[in-house]
This record gives structure tokens, C-alpha cells and sequence, in this order.
DNA sequence: AGTGAAAGAGGTAGGCT
DNA sequence: AGCCTACCTCTTTCACT
């Protein structure tokens, strides 16, 4: 881990290609930047070894599960003590309808992507996950009307050859 | 699309093993549910074609990639046209620093997910990607210290053995 | 709908250039 | 380091229950 390797464009295709479509067999992908597959098998291996290369998922549909109404919360946590935030993080993460944590610099502390059946699904998270919580000073609910994702994760100035990254 | 489909247990098995690992055989996968490879085979073509399970993306560290500061932009838009939003959201979506994008009702009209090298490629993101444009009256930006990801996203009550559910 | 078997394709390791 | 080959496992189809 926290391992320093150098990532060169046929890595990047490689990163792009699986950011794509995880499931791509490895002669396929190896085709793709044109390499022969053994050694794309092995530039692949090196990456996940670094920790560039993470854990594979699949895009799930949230309303098709019955989950149709999605928000964010903005959530205030008082004091900022990690006593006080370590429990919070578990309780969140805990959640079923948690999708996403994140901790944040500013006057909100945290943002919580949440997925649920209705708005009173929405109502009874907000009141009994959060705003119960003595911890919790505050929650703003913002509803998500649609969201997309970016393209695939790639370094800055794609135009460098060769730069020397630490994976971390 | 927007097919309905019936989701039992077994499929709600599936879906889990898929969303902690979308690069399980497909034996490993009919095993960890208990049924056979072809059967596998077809639940999960199903619920592909019910548009339940989308693409598959592999997870990459943005530190390693040198873009180890990321941060959440809440952006403000006027007027709220559909001549406005709409390239709005294709510029954001341009962007490399860009890793998702949420349409949200509240005082903040989007909220911006980004990944940046450093402090000054967040300015001139901010500055020049954002606030540069006439649309854009406000940007608010919020560091991100960590973040987490939900487990799995399954429906709500997984008490209930079967429920009629909608796609889309 | 679920299964089992059989043909075909792909994954993986080792040695070589 | 990249590649080729050979083995071997897995995927995928199809007839059957």
C-alpha cells in the first residue's frame, strides 16, 4: 500500500476501460489498448497491488428496488470531538438508506446521500436517524431531483507520458 | 425498460454479491446463493434487461491518479430555464474534475462533486469553470476530509419475500 | 423456471525473447 | 518488461425435467 508506481497512457487506457465497463474480459481489454493479454493481466495486477485499481461494483437503479426519492443531508454535529463523530460515522453507515458519507470543511459537517421508498420514509430517517440523535444539531434536507456521474477518473494533464503517483 | 419485475431473495443475494464484487465468476456467484451457473445466468441477464442492474465500474483512488483533494460545490443558477440548466449540466459534465453532479431542490440548484490536484487547480476549477459563467450567481465550496460508501443498496422492509417492483 | 452436460471461449502461469 | 503457448477453468447454450 501507499505504493509509488508510474502509470503510463496504456495504464490510463486500461483505467478508463475498466472505469467503463468493470466486466470486460481481460483479452477484450487487452485488445482495447493493445497489449497481448498476459501483460495486460499482469499491468491490472500491479494496479490493484498499488491501490489505484479498488473494488468492482455495479450500478444498481435505486427506484427499481423501491427507492425512488433520493436527497442529501446536510447534517451539523456539535462537538467536534472524535468521540463524538466515530459513533456518528457508524450510525450513519449503519443505515440501509445510506448511499454515501462524507465529512466536510464548513459551517455543515457532513452530507449524507440517502436513498428511501417516499417522503415518509424521507421524514421518519431525517426524525428518528438524525435529528433524534443528541449529537445532532441540525439537518437540511435537499431532494435530488436527478444526478449523473462524471467521466472516467483520470489524472490532471493527461497530456504528460509518464508521471510518478502515490497511491494512498 | 421500465419493465416490471419480481424480486425474491435469491435475486436480492444476487445483487448484494454483485455490489460488494461486480467481478465474481458466475460459478462463485451461483454458489453463494445456492443455485446452478445457468440459472445464475439467467437471474442476472433479467435483471440487466430490467434495467435493475446497470453498468459495472471499477473504484479508482483519486490520491493515487494526483488528485488526492476533492471537494463538494454547491453552485446557484439563474434564471431556472431549461436553456439555462441544459448546458449548464453538459459543461459540468465536460469537466475531468468532475466525478458526479446532483440537480437538487433547495436555495443550491446543483451540487458538484469534484477531485482536484491541489488547492490551485480547485480555485481555477471554481473560478474559471464556474463562476466565470453569466449562469452561475453563487458558488459555495466545501472541502471533502473523507468520505465513505454505503453497503449495498437493497429495498426497503427485506422482511417481505417477494414485492412487485418497478424498473426505471 | 430450474437443471445438467458438452462445446467453446477465456483466464492464468511459466518460460522465452 | 512484454509476449506466446499450453493448460485448465469458466462461460454459455440447449435439450430435458
Amino acid at each position: 500500500m501507499h505504493q509509488s508506481i508510474a502509470l503510463d497512457p496504456t495504464d490510463l487506457g486500461i483505467l478508463r476501460a475498466l472505469q467503463n465497463d468493470a466486466r470486460i474480459s481481460n483479452k477484450a481489454l487487452a485488445a482495447e489498448v493493445g497489449i497481448a493479454p498476459s501483460t495486460c493481466l499482469d499491468r491490472v495486477s500491479r494496479m490493484r497491488a498499488a491501490g489505484v485499481v479498488k473494488g468492482a461494483t455495479v450500478e444498481v437503479d435505486a427506484a427499481a428496488l423501491g427507492r425512488p426519492l433520493q436527497a442529501m443531508l446536510a447534517v451539523r454535529v456539535r462537538p467536534h470531538h472524535r468521540a463524538v463523530l466515530n459513533p456518528f460515522v457508524g450510525h450513519v453507515l449503519k443505515l440501509p438508506e445510506t448511499r454515501a458519507l462524507y465529512h466536510l470543511a464548513g459551517p455543515d459537517d457532513f452530507l449524507v446521500h440517502v436513498a428511501v421508498a417516499d417522503a415518509t420514509g424521507l421524514q421518519r430517517l431525517v426524525v428518528d436517524g438524525f435529528t433524534a440523535r443528541t449529537e445532532v444539531t441540525q439537518v437540511h434536507t435537499m431532494l435530488i431531483f436527478q444526478q449523473w456521474s462524471g467521466g472516467p477518473l483520470l489524472p490532471p494533464e493527461p497530456s504528460v507520458p509518464a508521471r510518478r503517483l502515490t497511491a494512498g
